[in-house]
DNA sequence: GCTGCATCGCAACTCGGGGTTGCGATAGCC
DNA sequence: GGCTATCGCAACCCCGAGTTGCGATGCAGC
């Protein structure tokens, strides 16, 4: 399966391999930079993967449909990444960067509230779509898949957890509760509606979630 | 490579319907006035179905693999299913019937406990790890499939709302609290542990659901 | 026990997607 | 304008979803 496949960062650049060894994992050491041609073709292939994966059909998606989207050969598909789960944890390297605001307007009930709306517009959106299609499908097995879904829920949890520790600071959430637990809270009822009931996850439904959060974060209830 | 771990057994599903319709309308097309050897082969292919949906992701079920396991061709199953889907539909129906049960204890707090410990065993096991591999998985686009995750979850939900009411009734509870909320904020985090975060469901989590839940009840965070 | 019919086993097939290879064409950089 | 990496292309392999025709067999009823 996928195996290693590292978003390439700012300063790559792989030493000798002309012709790419096995080991030449997807597309991490290309010999030279080449940004003519091959940066336009990976963005390109990387954005059609998007779109693809946004129809919310992982199986779907075929390595062909992608090429031809971004109007490129499979093979070059090919070239450039191992294999269909490379491609796509690839392809969502870029969308894990794109965060969703860590508000901070002086409440918890503000900041929780732009929270929850923003983790609810990023779930209705398409990133968010592509993001839950890979997580939860079989592909979640592949051990790239594994660090990329930690990635994406431990360090949000992480960058999230101060609005709760300002809020306890302020005096607005007893002392001694769970940062952690509050913004699980928060989530959760989000997530829920997307994956299991099915129902629309609108900015009502996060401000309820972010009542309910707080109220049981005010009784004892979280931590 | 684990053994199967749902034998038809010794249990149920004799030669009465105890599950008539639903199957029907999924293979509706064959007429069915077998009831001799062809109960068997059902019943053995059902059992495989759900055994390698419970221990494989749902992409990498294979029919042949089914059917090998059922001790039955690859043709056979096909005679008798339309397709991959129709098969695992069919197979979740049983699934389905298998609910969490509905305590009475007297108390919300006892009542919540035993339903969310009864939920998080079941997302734990076999079948709930089958049933949500396939509601997850691009299939559950079928047209089958969504009627039996509504089905799941919905008359699941139905089922539990007494505990609420009863309590309301009890005076445990502030009247005006919309019972399936409360329901789904037991609910919701279980998912999430599964779903997202992949922390163990066990019944501490279970509990600290429950807590949240009706802190959050108790103080007009639902409703 | 025997026969008839439904069902099952089996092999051989089509179709499509994942992934690979060799070669020729081309576009970018110097 | 040349050099070389990259791309397009076609042809290929492998495997799993479904299908088909035919022969074998189990299960009735007699």
């Amino acid at each position: 399966m996928s195996s290693d496949s590292l978003p390439p960062g700012p300063g790559r650049s792989g030493p000798a391999p002309s012709v790419p060894a096995p080991s030449d994992s997807v597309e991490a050491g290309r010999v030279r930079p080449t940004i003519g041609r091959g940066e336009k073709v990976r963005t390109a292939v990387l954005a059609a993967t998007l779109a693809e994966l946004a129809e919310m059909r992982y199986a779907a998606l075929t390595v062909d449909a992608v090429a031809r989207r971004a109007g490129v050969h499979k093979t070059t598909v090919y070239r450039r990444w191992k294999d269909k789960d490379g491609l796509i944890v690839d392809a969502l390297a870029g969308q894990i960067a794109a965060e969703i605001p860590i508000p901070d307007t002086g409440t918890v009930d503000g900041d929780l509230r732009l929270l929850a709306r923003g983790l609810a517009a990023w779930l209705r959106g398409p990133s968010g779509a592509a993001v839950l299609a890979v997580m939860l499908s079989e592909a979640a097995q592949a051990p790239g898949l594994a660090a990329a879904r930690a990635q994406i829920f431990d360090d949000r949890l992480q960058r999230a957890e101060p609005i709760i520790t300002r809020a306890v600071e302020r005096g607005e959430l007893p002392a001694g509760i769970d940062p952690a637990a509050v913004i699980k809270a928060v989530a959760a009822p989000l997530y829920f509606r997307v994956l299991i009931t099915a129902e629309p996850v609108d900015d009502e439904a996060a401000d309820r979630s972010v009542t309910a959060a707080l109220a049981a974060a005010r009784n004892g209830g979280l931590g």
